[in-house]
DNA sequence: CAGCATCCCAAAAGATACTG
DNA sequence: CAGTATCTTTTGGGATGCTG
């Protein structure tokens, strides 16, 4: 261990803050916690929940969280394929962190927003 | 309006949640918000402090983040320059959903991480 | 010291077509 | 219905070198 400067404060590269971004940090992930937060669901309904995502990474972005241990695929043997997906312990455990990213959200984003575009004004 | 299945969770392209997880879902903002939580620091100091940030990516992150209002950056006319970045109080306020991140990541990346060996393992 | 310009790569994401 | 396979585009991010 090389003492390095940012020991101290939490950053070193297995710090689990930068593990959980790494996971979280992707376009879709937390739009499926959230969408799956109200219950369990099938693909197709997750999907037209979602809006915007495609099949290819919708199903990469479930297959990361049941491997995670957030969610549980369940598949029912039949024809057609009926798939549900739903959160585990540990998957609604995470809602709460979202959630209150979300209220920040609603609460500060037109402040953001504004001032980006009082930045982007001043530029132009 | 077309009334499409997402409204009604929030699910609109325009969704805060979105706008907000397009902003922070980078591999450094979160970071960046979080070193600058304890006081204002100086641009080497800043990615120093951070570790594996390379100097184009954190001049793009800091750029963002005083673009959106959530960071101020002060020059101080001098040779050598002399630059500080400190959060807004928005910036400030974005800390506590961060911590609240953060806390979460610190009681579960364990078990997200052992279930991930073991769902690996039983592939392998 | 701080930051910009340039080049480059790897990974994420999207479109489309096909299958059990 | 719920995927997989393949291809392509996009872009985040890193390395390096230069400048005020």
């Amino acid at each position: 261990m090389t003492d390095p400067a940012w020991v101290g404060d939490g950053f070193d590269p297995e710090c689990p803050t930068r593990v959980l971004l790494d996971r979280v940090g992707d376009k879709w992930t937390v739009l499926v916690v959230s969408a799956l937060a109200d219950g369990p669901m099938r693909f197709t309904q997750l999907r037209d929940r979602i809006g915007g995502v495609s099949g290819k990474v919708l199903t990469a972005t479930l297959r990361a969280l049941a491997r995670d241990g957030l969610v549980i695929r369940t598949a029912y043997p039949s024809v057609p394929p009926h798939v549900e997906y739903e959160l585990t312990e540990l998957g609604r455990s995470l809602c709460e962190p979202i959630d209150v990213l979300r209220d920040w959200a609603e609460q500060h984003i037109a402040a953001v927003v504004a001032h980006r575009e009082g930045f982007d004004g001043v530029s132009a």
